[in-house]
Formats: C-alpha cells, structure tokens, sequence
DNA sequence: TGTACATCAGTGAACGCGCGTTCACTGATGTAC
DNA sequence: TGTACATCAGTGAACGCGCGTTCACTGATGTAC
C-alpha cells in the first residue's frame, strides 16, 4: 500500500475536479487576473504539465467551468420557478435566485460575466442552457399573461427585463456598490434584493391588463 | 520646419490622448485581454517607453480612462433626466442612456464593469460620480414620490431597480445576447431596450400610490 | 533676429518574470494469464 | 496468488514569448539674453 502522501499526488482520480475547484477558489479570493493555469496546478498541488491530462489548454479548464455555472444557474432558476405560487411570484422568485447564486457562487458568476474568457456566446453548451433560462422566463410570463397578471402582448420586454433585473442586481452585488448602498441604510444586500424583487412584482400586478 | 513625419513621432503634444483613444479601441476591436501597455504603445505608433512620460504605470493609464467614462455617463445620465418632463420619464429617459452609453462607449463601459481592472471601486472620483449618479436617480425618485407618481416610502428599492435594469440592460447589450434575441424577433436591441423603458415607465405609473 | 541652453518627450535596448505549452521520463494502477 | 506488461497520470526541465518597467540616450521645443 501506497503512502498517503504518495497517494494524494499520484493518480488521486479526481485533478480534475480539483483543478476546478482551485480556479473558482481563486477567483473568489484574487479575482479572475490572477487565474493561469500555472497557478491553478500550483494551487491544487501539481506540476505545471499535470492539467493537460485533463484539459487540452487552459481555454479549456475556463470553459468547462462556465458550463457548470450556467448548468448551475439554470437548475436553481428553475428550482425557484418550480417552488413560486403563481407565475408573477415565480418571476420574482426567479430574480432573487439570480442574485443567490451570484452571491454564493461568486467564482462561477465572474467568469460567466466574461464572455471573452469564457467564450459563453460561443460555446453550445453555455448558448443551448441560456435558451433554456430564456424559455423558462418566457414560459412564465406567458403563464402570468393568461392569467391576467401579466400584460398582454409580446412577452419579450417582460422576459429581457426580468432577465436584466437578474442580472443587473447579481452584477451590483458581486462588485460591491449593492452591499455599500444597503449597509448605508441598515439594511443588507440580500433584503434589498428582495425588495426590488417585491416591488417588481406589485408593480406588475398592479400594471395595466388591457393594450 | 521639421518634417510632418517627425512631428508626428515626436512631440506631438497629445500622446497622452492618443495612448487613451488608442486603449479603447483595443478593448472594442479586440477585448480586453488584448491590452497590454506595449501593445497600446505598438497601436499609437510610440515606442514601449514611452507612455511612462504621461502615466506612472498600467493601473494609471485604465484608471484614467475609467474616470472620464464614469463622467461621461454621469453626464449623459443628467442631459436624459433633465430632458425629460416628467420625473418617471426622467427614470425611462435614464435607463435607456444608460444603454445608449454602453453601446456607442463600448470601451469604456467593458472597461468600468470590470473592478479589478480598473479598480473603480477604490478610485475616489469613480466612487464620486457613481454616488452622483445615484444621488440623481434617488433625486428623481423622490420627485415622482412627491408627484404621486411612483409609491410612497424607501426610494432605495425603486432606484436599485432603476439602476440593476441600467446595467443589467447594458450588459445585455454589450454582451450580445440581446442583440441575437430581439434579431429573432424581428426587432434590435435599441428598440428593445426603448420597450423595456417603456414597460418599466407603464408598471410604475399603474403601482399602488398608498402603503 | 540669432544663439545658448534647459527642459520636455521621445527612442530602443535591456532586465527579469510568469506565462502556456511540450516532452521525455517514471511511478502507480489494473488486467491477463 | 504471483508475475508481466500496457496504460494512466503524474513530474520537472525546457522552450519561446510578451509583458511591465527602467534607463541612458537624443532630438525637438521654447525661453533668456
């Protein structure tokens, strides 16, 4: 039998999770300009040669992340969707769920907002699971429309700005300025996220249902 | 007279503009990964030296060029507000220059989403128009509060929104996503982006006016 | 108006560094017999 | 159960590169007299 040490760098099985694992970490502590992959191996423990059986370039190791992360975002928009009453609590739901995983997956959400690191717009897999945060929104909101709490007609703008309150909060949480403007108030950016989510969704309610 | 050739190499007296514009074409033509100090040296036509003569180091030269963005923002964020006739217009009038921003600046904007880059968060006078411009919308805010046109209470959640649906929107924009979602539709990203202002606008107007 | 000279704003070679990636190697593992 | 061997997953040295920054230099400019 093996000593352990000799186990833990030797065919350990599992680099490659823990290459993954290290990127993130070391996103959430030093920001992305400190992600190579050379500081990667070095996090997890291995020579500089030892990603590339796991990965074909440090591209790669990026992308495979940013899939995770999508995969990542839409289960819990969709866990969100699935727990909401009704279709205009869902959209709220949703939007908080944005903002919740930015807030407690850090690593994921920077490299995501980077589509020229992370390739996002042109990877299949980060495009096809977009489309499916995309088609779930507008699923909602036309499941809303027919329930008469939504406005009629085109579900697009309704869809683009649930999806940039999401985005647009999660990216104001994550930089910093969110936690600053609530903390000035008392408050926290967890409850002023939730009550932009509420206030959305009594201004819907409350918006005209007739063009 | 020296020649023009040599004029233009050698004291020509707004290398240090030159050095910015030049940086921000980059960052358009190619991202930002793409910028280093001697390639935005190489893109001016001066040696890798120098742009030391007019900025102390890298960080100084991005740092500048995200001050004038936020000013520039702030600027077209006041001439929309102040345009406008009513304070909720003033609010769709905001949003929408936001996006206009973002879209006709895309340097700058790629560049002032990006924190650890350009360090805007530490930088005292990004730090000094960001509060402006929140100072603006809370102003506005308060206005339509007082005109009975948005609900009473916190102005914080309404202006949060105002500026998640600013950035999240721009973001949009810039990224891509946006543009290929409303060409699937028939439309483009600014009418898109007018509709969602104009959506936030009707919502707004039709909110409970009473606690 | 012409000349001397201080200053400004360039050049371009040089430095050390960390990077992505490659490669010959070797230890560990698992399978066939 | 024990042995031979193919394969897997590491090592670590090496490569060439572009980077940020420095520095001794030099050409251009503007000012004093």
């Amino acid at each position: 039998m093996p000593s352990s040490e000799t186990m833990s760098t030797y065919h350990h099985g599992a680099l490659r999770e823990e290459l993954m694992t290290a990127c993130l970490q070391l996103i959430e502590a030093e920001g992305i300009g400190a992600v190579s992959l050379r500081r990667v191996a070095r996090e997890a423990g291995v020579s500089p040669g030892a990603p590339y059986h796991h990965f074909p370039d440090r591209a790669a190791l990026l992308h495979a992340i940013t899939a995770r992360g999508f995969d990542l975002l839409v289960t819990e928009l969709r866990a969100a969707h699935d727990h909401a009453g009704t279709p205009v609590e869902a959209l709220g739901a949703m939007i908080e769920a944005y903002v919740h995983f930015a807030r407690v997956h850090t690593g994921y959400a920077r490299l995501m907002y980077r589509p020229e690191l992370s390739q996002s717009t042109k990877d299949p897999m980060a495009e096809a699971l977009t489309q499916e945060g995309i088609q779930l929104a507008t699923d909602t909101v036309l499941a809303a429309q027919r329930e008469g709490t939504a406005p009629p007609g085109d579900p697009a703008p309704l869809v683009t700005m649930v999806w940039s309150l999401g985005a647009g909060l999660a990216m104001l949480a994550i930089d910093g300025p969110m936690e600053s403007m609530s903390a000035a108030r008392g408050s926290n950016a967890t409850e002023l996220t939730a009550q932009v989510a509420a206030l959305f969704q009594q201004m819907l309610r409350a918006a005209p249902k007739v063009h």
